[in-house]
DNA sequence: TCTGGGGTCCTAGGACCC
DNA sequence: TCTGGGGTCCTAGGACCC
């Protein structure tokens, strides 16, 4: 932590996956609209716009709720890559105002805007002509949030929105918080609310009347940070780290709900499949390779329950994936019991290791060359022209068999591994 | 109301080692 | 032979965020 002062922003955008379809169809303007799904589906709110949300629909509402709730809204699928575009065109605005940016998420930044006075001035006068390039640049609204910390200033642009600029003059930060309920930190969700308001902790400046031990073994390590917060203490941990290069990813996952529930082991193991190789090729992308496979299960009831294995060595191939993880499915599938969601998560990244058996060694390398092959050809003509899947029954849909690539130890459609 | 998908971080217990 | 303690890894689950 450097001696001074820190100027952090942190920039918003405004119901952003919706902002971003109304600029693909412009009579979405000014109408309820939620991004996500359609009406009937089995899914949940992924953005709102502000005309939506006066009936009450948020994000993570399920979507045949939104539908209740506002009937007239006009019901949107979401389109990833729009966002991953938008989101670069952002964060290419942001760049021009400091080096250190990180994206926290898909329309999120902190920027570190200490010592920039003499070339954007003062934070206020900083903050307006970003707000005015972002318009311009991407013709989206975003609101920005200032203060001595990343907390501060996220907690001030949730304040600020929408389309606003908010500064917690240095000093302030107590007297800006005290007032706030306890819901309005980020960390403190449904369960955390309840917990500190069954002690009578409302608002934040409620926790000034406990002392640090009381909140510490009720809230562990965070109710400590966040007691030095109502206070305005510094009091450490990521909320007053520095801002920095964007960090390397921990875990990559894929899951898929299905439609309808489902106990066919054929089509579930076919879904593994193809999860595996949607993140085989995601760790390829990346260059990564991982330890620990995970399978994650959800039943009809919604109980939920993951398994997970660590490999010897690190691995960023589809078929030692899907080994491991059909393993864990077969033995920890209740023969019988229907299945909502499957989920294959990857963790512990390591380097690759070195191969001691030479013949082994060798085999996976022809995968590898194979599986990249195949990547390729997946950039060329589509995420459906290459699996391994094909001819498995289908746990998405029925594959078209465009592109064949051969790749070793293909599977004969219809016959399992073995 | 009937609950997505992609992540991060934390806790807690048991294994194992010194 | 009635009972240590610290450190690290692994696994399972859960809160939380966008």
């Amino acid at each position: 932590m450097s001696a001074g002062l820190r100027t952090i922003f942190h920039v918003d955008m405004d119901a952003f996956f919706v902002s971003v379809e109304e600029l693909f169809d412009p009579s979405l303007k000014g109408k309820a609209v939620v991004v996500g799904g359609q009406r009937n589906e089995r899914g949940v709110v992924s953005a709102a716009s502000y005309e939506a949300r006066k009936f009450g629909v948020h994000s993570a509402m399920p979507l045949r709720t939104a539908a209740k709730l506002c009937p007239h809204a006009i019901f949107v699928d979401g389109h990833r890559e729009r966002y991953v575009e938008y989101s670069r065109k952002v964060h290419h605005v942001l760049t021009t105002f400091s080096p250190l940016v990180e994206m926290a998420s898909i329309d999120e930044a902190y920027l570190d805007m200490t010592g920039t006075d003499r070339l954007h001035g003062p934070p206020l006068r900083a903050a307006h002509s970003l707000h005015q390039k972002m318009k311009t640049e991407t013709q989206l609204n975003c609101s920005i949030g200032i203060g001595i910390s990343r907390l501060i200033a996220k907690v001030s642009s949730a304040k600020a929105k929408p389309n606003g600029v908010l500064w917690v003059v240095p000093g302030q930060e107590a007297k800006f918080l005290a007032p706030l309920d306890v819901r309005d930190i980020p960390g403190v969700g449904k369960v955390t609310e309840q917990n500190l308001l069954s002690l009578g902790i409302r608002k934040v400046g409620d926790l000034a009347r406990f002392d640090d031990a009381f909140l510490e073994e009720h809230f562990g390590k965070w109710g400590l940070a966040l007691a030095g917060k109502a206070r305005g203490e510094d009091a450490g941990g990521w909320f007053d780290s520095e801002v920095g290069a964007d960090a390397d990813p921990k875990s990559i996952s894929h899951e898929h709900t299905y439609t309808e529930d489902t106990a066919d082991a054929e089509q579930m193991e076919s879904t593994l499949m193809r999860l595996s190789e949607m993140v085989g090729r995601r760790l390829r992308e990346g260059g990564l390779h991982a330890r620990t496979i995970q399978l994650k299960l959800r039943y009809k009831d919604f109980t939920t329950i993951t398994r997970a294995h660590s490999l010897p060595a690190p691995t960023q191939l589809d078929t030692e994936i899907f080994e491991q993880v059909r393993s864990l499915f077969r033995e920890n599938w209740r023969k019988g019991a229907e299945v909502r969601l499957l989920g294959v998560h990857t963790s512990s990244f390591a380097d690759e290791a070195e191969q001691g058996d030479l013949l082994e060694g060798n085999r996976r390398e022809r995968w590898k060359q194979a599986l990249s092959a195949a990547d390729r050809l997946r950039d060329r003509f589509g995420e459906s022209s290459v699996s391994l899947a094909t001819g498995m029954k289908g746990g998405f849909r029925e594959r078209i068999h465009e592109n064949p690539v051969d790749l070793p130890g293909k599977q004969k459609p219809g016959r399992s591994n073995e």
